[in-house]
RNA sequence: GCGGAUGUGAUGGAAUUGGUAGACAUGCUAGACUUAGGAUCUAGUGCCGUGAGGUGUAUGGGUUCGACUCCCUUCAUCCGCACCA
């Protein structure tokens, strides 16, 4: 063998990786561990696009670094198994998901193989699989079994409820979630046990409630707060509507503060930290009931500005708040009960869209100021949500730009309670401001007049300090078939969990994907249990066919139970007792590095956060943060081409000839495209040129097309965007690992620019990063033939290579790997320039090199005569004394008084060396007769002189 | 509107603490070898200028002996949240 065979080399290693399961990882606890893991993906129909290895192989580097460092390394791969996708795909075709899903991994496992990623395939888990959904509904259970106790601060044991109930009724744990009263221990022991149930199911963190959700009629099925953006679906972009429905819920809000205060300690991006602060909205404030005229009834209102209250000079509640009807006079009634009507049509995006006028309606009723005792009109409005707060503000127009235009539009009083500020034209929302017209406020600045207030309220009894939070509770059931069944059923309409020992509950077989004909979800089609027709178990309540009649729930659950939760079950994959087991969570512990893309920071990683903590309080997971450091991989974008449609026709005109026509722009696919690079004037610029008659095979649609041409040809516009099958501007890896190999494909996406950016595709640089590869496969090949130098190593040698170990193991430590490519090819050059063949310099170089590239490390290492694999050989050690070769002081005088030492690295070429000395003299210039307090040196710089 | 990020040659991008801006690679130009090259090697390549030299890191300003780097202004692009009281 001669020349770099890259896929002879590169399927012969896999096989024998494979085949001596070299990746295959054991706990031992004389080794110290390291867990690295990459979000699994959705099995996909398209399969891995470029996008998708490029966060895999940060991962995979990393893994085999530290691996090389002597960590034993936990590096598993999975996938997030249950989903839209195959559902949809059933719903056409009546196959059934797990076929779909089934050939989809396989598909992936292949793509995935051919990158000669580390993973222990052993340890592969899917949320599909009723091994492993078996856990997942036993910690629906564990979930379903435990309350938030708000004394101790954590989850405890619906047990634990019952006890403190008996003890105490909920005087200290406070109010439940629907119906806020208090009872006592005596009031405890009267209630029967259905009203117990009842209280008992109020206080649960995973809940049935009939709340709005976002429903989306396209899809069938309900969708949590992060699957929307824009008011359309995140997935489809269907319209979603505001819809009350049944729901089991997760009460992450519970955990708000909690998962707030556990970012503090995280090694993520500041930026994604705030994106989860953000979405959990905390608000400090507080709590104030207005009494109502002539009604027994009290408003709640929650603000942050309580400073404010004497500029209160109307109130607004949303027009689904519980009191509205409660309030309207008769006279006002009808008007209101057609702005409800109204604003219930309305779909959230309808509501966002409309931001012209306020709209809103008088109730007819009067609250009482709690300190003037003023008549305060209360009107109903959509600007106030039903979700956030108490849903009814108390409105201070002279200090919120909403209130105002609303005081504005409807003529209503807007006093002024700012010293000194103009509010004729607009609101005052500042908080450096002295309050006036307040009463025992004025005079005050805002933000002690808040505290004061606070304080006032508080003795009076009709307010008090409050925090609030934007997170919502999480719905947590969908309409759909494809995803883990509830191990729950209903006995007299109430919910009833199913035993552990019947689980997993398996998911029914249907004849049709789809919602019954009576809209229920498509479980409804089920008839067949497992749960109910397994023999050797105790039935609810089943006829002689074995059906039950108790009726089962038929919702699934969301996408996110799965993955909230896989990062523990890696640890000990295969255990049927318990979802883990305690020794091995406890080693492997959490994750020390975790990479993935962004768009998850308020879907799975605030829910796999949330759940963790759960599992943490109630003792089954000895960690509370599932991932300690967080890695974005940022997106790589695909090219888009597209064609031109004049609109109604079937004529199809070339880019530069558009001009003011009407055209319909239309995705092609980007492999009927060929890009070609052309010469104007000086600059040079690529046209996207059309294949017309490729294109007119592609789809039937398209097979009479007519083209209107540009200089004899049709030419494409270009665009950047995420790649995606409906865009036509998937790139997959294949193709490129077989002209330039697996190690190129790894080091050109590393190459490409720092993981964490979002870059486009572009195969251009490949070749650079192919021909290193070629460049040191001949560092070892001397006519040909295979030819390594036992001869020792030389100074200017070593200095390449301990350099190169410095700066790679730098870079690795901090995810830089676009910068560890270049040092490298440096190493490569210069050693080639010294046509240094050396075992003492090529062997390090192998497995330092090994991480990036390990297929062609791996063959020369065998080459080379080794025992054992590359990828099992320690890390070089960085010798610092090869690089520096001595230290050099440089004495410096000011003033012939004080004397400094400038301490300089002689380490890599006079030039450097020079041009510090050369700095330091034109300071000493600048310094002149003056004499400095202090001159802080360290070895190679100067870092700053004080006067 | 609020919060965050980014802005450097024709292109992707280097520049670890403020100290020769443009590493490395792509592209391009010229040359060598070759039957040929989309193989390999050599040289050149920010811009203006024949040259010395000048100029240059989105814009304008500031701090500093010295600024891609620190501070302020403006602009552009991207991301997150958005009637959140």
């Amino acid at each position: 063998m001669s020349a770099y065979d890259h896929i002879s080399i590169e399927k012969n290693w896999r096989k024998t990786w494979d085949k001596n399961k070299v990746y295959k990882v054991t706990e031992d606890t004389n080794k110290e561990k390291c867990y690295v893991l990459d979000m699994f993906p959705y099995p996909s129909g398209a399969g891995l696009h470029v996008g998708h290895p490029l966060g895999y192989i940060a991962s995979d580097i990393y893994a085999r670094y530290k691996r090389h460092k002597g960590f034993n390394v936990l590096h598993p791969m999975g996938y997030d198994s249950f989903g839209l996708p195959a559902e949809q795909y059933a719903i056409q075709t009546g196959q059934h998901p797990a076929k779909t899903t089934e050939k989809n991994v396989a598909r992936y496992r292949e793509q995935l193989d051919i990158l000669g990623f580390s993973y222990d395939w052993d340890r592969e888990v899917r949320t599909s699989s009723p091994d492993y959904y078996k856990w997942t509904q036993w910690i629906f259970k564990e979930i379903y079994n435990a309350w938030f106790n708000p004394i101790s601060d954590k989850a405890e044991t619906i047990d634990k409820l019952k006890e403190e109930f008996a003890a105490n009724g909920n005087e200290k744990i406070g109010p439940n979630r629907e119906q806020k009263n208090i009872f006592s221990a005596a009031d405890w022991s009267s209630k029967s046990d259905e009203e117990k149930a009842f209280v008992i199911d109020q206080y649960r963190l995973t809940y049935l409630a009939e709340t709005m959700v976002n429903w989306c009629p396209e899809m069938g099925t309900v969708l949590s707060n992060d699957e929307v953006k824009d008011g359309l679906s995140a997935r489809g972009g269907f319209v979603v509507v505001q819809k009350k429905m049944l729901q089991w819920n997760m009460a992450i809000t519970a955990y708000s503060e909690r998962l707030l205060q556990g970012l503090d300690g995280l090694d993520w991006s500041s930026a994604l930290k705030d994106i989860q602060e953000n979405w959990i909205g905390k608000s400090v404030g507080a709590e104030v009931a207005f009494a109502v005229e002539n009604n027994e009834k009290k408003i709640d209102v929650f603000t942050t500005r309580p400073d404010t209250i004497f500029g209160v000079s109307f109130m607004v509640l949303a027009p689904e708040h519980k009191l509205v009807k409660d309030i309207t006079t008769e006279a006002q009634q009808a008007d209101i009960n057609h702005y409800i009507d109204e604003s219930r049509k309305k779909s959230e995006r309808e509501r966002q869209m409309d931001k012209g006028l306020p709209t809103g309606v008088f109730t007819g009723a009067y609250a009482l100021h709690p300190f003037s005792k003023k008549r305060i009109p209360i009107w109903i409005a959509d600007y106030v949500l039903a979700g956030y707060g108490t849903g009814a503000v108390m409105a201070v127009p002279c200090g919120d730009e909403r209130d105002y235009k609303f005081a504005k539009h409807f003529n209503i009083d807007i006093p002024n309670i700012f010293e000194g500020v103009d509010i004729s034209e607009s609101a005052f929302s500042d908080k450096e401001v002295v309050i006036a017209n307040s009463d025992f406020l004025d005079g005050m600045k805002a933000n002690k007049a808040k505290k004061l207030c606070i304080h006032k309220m508080q003795e009076a009894g009709f307010g008090e300090a409050k925090i609030n939070y934007r997170l919502r509770d999480a719905v947590f059931s969908r309409q759909r078939y494809w995803g883990e069944p509830f191990p729950v059923y209903y006995k007299d309409g109430v919910a009833q969990i199913i035993e552990t020992e019947h689980y997993p509950l398996t998911l029914p077989e249907v004849e049709k994907y789809l919602p019954t004909e009576d809209g229920k979800p498509p479980l409804g089609n089920a008839t067949n249990w497992s749960w109910c027709t397994n023999k050797n178990i105790i039935k609810p309540n089943t006829d002689q066919n074995g059906t039950c009649t108790w009726p089962m729930e038929l919702n699934t659950m969301p996408g996110w139970a799965g993955s909230s939760w896989y990062f523990a079950r890696y640890c000990d994959p295969k255990n049927t007792e318990e979802f883990a087991s305690k020794e091995k969570l406890e080693y492997w512990n959490n994750v020390d590095v975790y990479i993935g893309g962004a768009e998850h920071a308020t879907g799975h990683l605030l829910y796999s956060r949330f759940w963790t903590k759960i599992l943490f309080d109630l003792g089954h997971l000895p960690y509370q943060e599932p991932f300690k450091k967080l890695v974005n991989q940022g997106m790589i974008l695909g090219k888009s081409n597209f064609v031109y449609r004049l609109v109604g026709t079937n004529t199809f005109v070339s880019k530069d000839l558009v001009k003011d026509q009407k055209v319909q722009a239309l995705h092609v696919d980007i492999s009927m495209v060929k890009p070609t690079v052309e010469q104007i004037g000086e600059k040079t610029h690529t046209v996207y040129v059309l294949d017309t008659e490729a294109f007119k095979n592609w789809l039937p649609e398209y097979s009479n097309a007519e083209f209107i041409l540009d200089n004899g040809r049709y030419t494409c516009g270009v665009e950047e965007e995420k790649m995606s099958k409906s865009k036509f501007n998937v790139q997959t890896p294949d193709d490129l690992v077989v002209s330039y190999g697996a190690d190129t494909l790894r080091m050109y996406e590393m190459f490409l620019g720092p993981l964490e950016q979002a870059k486009p595709w572009d195969v251009g640089g490949i070749n650079g990063v192919y021909s290193f590869l070629k460049k040191f496969w001949r560092l070892f090949h001397l006519n040909e033939n295979f030819e390594l130098s036992d001869a020792q190593a030389t100074k200017e040698e070593l200095k390449t290579l301990h350099k190169t170990i410095k700066k790679v193991s730098d870079d690795i430590e901090n995810f830089s790997f676009n910068t560890s490519v270049p040092a490298f090819m440096i190493a490569v050059n210069e050693l080639g320039a010294l046509k240094c063949n050396k075992r003492e310099i090529l062997e390090p170089l192998m497995v330092l090199l090994s991480p990036f590239a390990p297929h062609i490390c791996e063959e020369l290492w065998s080459l080379a005569g080794n025992e054992g694999y590359v990828v099992e050989q320690s890390y070089p050690v960085f010798i610092e004394s090869h690089v520096v070769e001595s230290t050099y002081e440089y004495p410096v005088s000011f003033n012939g008084k004080m004397r400094f030492k400038l301490e300089l690295d002689l380490s890599l070429d006079k030039a450097a060396v020079e041009k510090e000395v050369l700095n330091f003299e034109k300071t000493k210039e600048y310094l002149g007769g003056n004499t400095p307090k202090k001159v802080i040196v360290v070895p190679k710089k100067i870092v700053n002189i004080v006067m």
